[in-house]
DNA sequence: ATGAAAGCGCTAACAA
DNA sequence: TTGTTAGCGCTTTCAT
């Protein structure tokens, strides 16, 4: 008795009552050919569409692969033509509350056509992905995503993987890969844009973590917009946390020290509510004396406090969503993938901490 | 040329026959045995640890396709053992914030070992989940886990799947299922439990949405422990929604119908946020007048507010690691499972919120 | 239009 | 100890 037939009874008999035949699995292409009365080849071109088929036999196959319920075996399928229909997505961090977007969006993307998604935590470790990388490849997936936990840089997986690979979130380090990224500086730029369209001119910006890209990008993108406007900033930048006990302290700093900002940049949700904490606190009444911006749009966060925090989501759905497709694509197409960054755009979400000056 | 190109023309050609297929990563066993210098039947026992295998046979085996960087074709051995190394993990809502510790407590347990996770959302979508549940088993996935997006029960997968099921978060209505799920009554003993300590006695309760079995869970467990104190609430329990603004809404009609609690229970972090707000509002200090304790110990919630926020963690990642465990272990066993509801235990985090009187 | 046969890469009886 | 043979379930020539 075959190893696969003995697990196929033990399973049987474990579980509900034996009078029930489970066929799920257990139907091969040959059962469905000896129902319809044709050989093995004909039966496959019938359900493959093969127009070597007289109607009437593909009618005759069909209906058997119906009546027993058939389902082709993808491994078998898959030994011969070398494609699983499968594609890794390596994540760096699950914990992280930027993957999960991202991979709803890919998993979305794939879920609508053939294509399964194998998940891979390297947990930011270097010797867990190598080994995941060769697990995943090992099991002959169709294509790669790689999903970092913040937006610096990464590095490549190589050049030389037998299938294409796209970067999302972090981009790779190398220029010749294809990487998806939030937009940072644009978003940052976006929030200026908005606290001016808001008519504030006392602009100050209170950074999260120095360590980050997306920190120097909002930054840059902060500056630079400030630059156009032709305004200097309220009051020097200052970095700290991604916390909103950062954000407390350090718009308390920045009122301590005579800043009289009327429009507040926060790094991000958590800094922009520690910062409504200060104002609160120093009489200041948020939107009317200060306006006041985050980034991230996290929902629980923007619409937790009073006012609610205008903020700029990164659209990371959006850009998991793109990293599959652009994947897929690449599968589709043999395997080719052009590099470069994608920089996907922010979308400016209005609540009640920002309005215009009456 | 990449790799991947020459691998399609290869397909293309069609198996030609001749020659050198040789794509990176796709050395087979044949190519091993040759440069061995044995057959193939010699090189697979070898590199399984057959004892029927020369030692220095073996030993050249072992080098062949080691200089090979020869991988075994997982799909090959699958299609033969009928057995993949694989499981799919089915979850309802990849954007909730439970179902990911708990996916990453999976990935954990089941990373250690030699199995791989196919991730599919269905959105808590019965038509999606019956078709991945089918593409899952199509794929020949060894077991499937099951992750819902509240503690209240799910239909079953039913009990004639070929393969063994697990449920976590969500149990299944099928007592016969085996599902992990948190301990909502024993975590509202524990917060009432804990106020007790704290030398508090007139406990109040703001609930969450109504319509979920944690909240009932936990209303459950609360009621009890103050019951077994000979204690009443210090005011009717109500319900709402899992929201910061129903968390300071909830307390403010508390206050205003003149219950003066000195220990507070929120059905979740978000509401004891709000909760802290209206205190504050009302001149009450946290700890000194009221203590509150909060669940689900959503570290960003707990730990951006002033106090820091006590709560009962869920220990959902250890939920998520047993889960796979026994999903691994039936797996192994050959395939049955017990059934029942397995209650995972909460754990109080004890922070500034919450302090006994002097 | 149909079928026989040859594999895909691997494992495991069974011979030698 | 080693090799031969027979598949796992499927697709694809290549006859017929």
């Amino acid at each position: 008795m075959t190893q696969k037939a003995r697990s196929r009874e033990e399973r049987g008999t474990g579980r509900a009552g034996d009078g029930v035949r489970r066929t799920t699995g257990n139907v091969t292409l040959s059962d469905v050919a000896r129902l319809a009365g044709v050989s093995i080849a004909t039966a496959s071109k019938a359900l493959n569409g093969r127009d070597q088929v007289r109607a009437e036999t593909r009618e005759r196959v069909l209906d058997a692969a119906e009546r027993l319920s058939f389902r082709p075996n993808p491994l078998a399928r898959g030994l011969l033509a070398g494609a699983t229909g499968t594609v890794g997505l390596l994540t760096g961090d699950l914990e992280g509350r930027f993957s999960l977007p991202i991979l709803m969006g890919a998993e979305d993307a794939f879920g609508a056509g053939e294509l399964s998604v194998f998940l891979c935590d390297a947990r930011g470790d270097a010797i867990r992905e190598r080994h995941h990388v060769r697990a995943l490849l090992d099991r002959r997936v169709d294509g790669l995503i790689v999903v970092g936990s913040s937006t610096d840089p990464r590095p490549s997986l190589g050049r030389d993987l037998p299938v294409p690979v796209v970067y999302a979130y972090a981009p790779s380090e190398d220029p010749a890969d294809l990487s998806f990224v939030p937009d940072n500086v644009a978003a940052g730029r976006m929030a200026v844009e908005h606290l001016l369209a808001c008519g504030r001119t006392r602009i100050a910006h209170i950074a999260g973590d120095a360590g980050y890209a997306a920190t120097t990008d909002r930054i840059a993108g902060i500056a630079a917009a400030l630059a156009e406007a032709g305004l200097e900033p309220a009051a020097p930048c200052r970095t700290g946390a991604w916390s909103e006990s950062w954000g407390r302290a350090g718009t308390a700093m920045l009122l301590d020290q005579g800043a009289e900002p009327d429009g507040l940049v926060c790094g991000n949700d958590q800094l922009a509510r520690g910062a409504l904490d200060s104002l609160r606190d120093r009489g200041l009444r948020v939107p009317d004396d200060v306006a006041v911006v985050g980034f991230d749009n996290w929902q629980v966060m923007t619409e937790g406090c009073r006012p609610m925090l205008t903020s700029l989501d990164m659209n990371l759905e959006q850009l998991g969503r793109d990293a599959a497709t652009a994947l897929a694509q690449a599968i589709a197409d043999g395997g080719t993938l052009a590099g470069g960054v994608r920089a996907q755009p922010a979308r400016l979400v209005v609540r009640g901490s920002s309005v215009p000056l009456t």
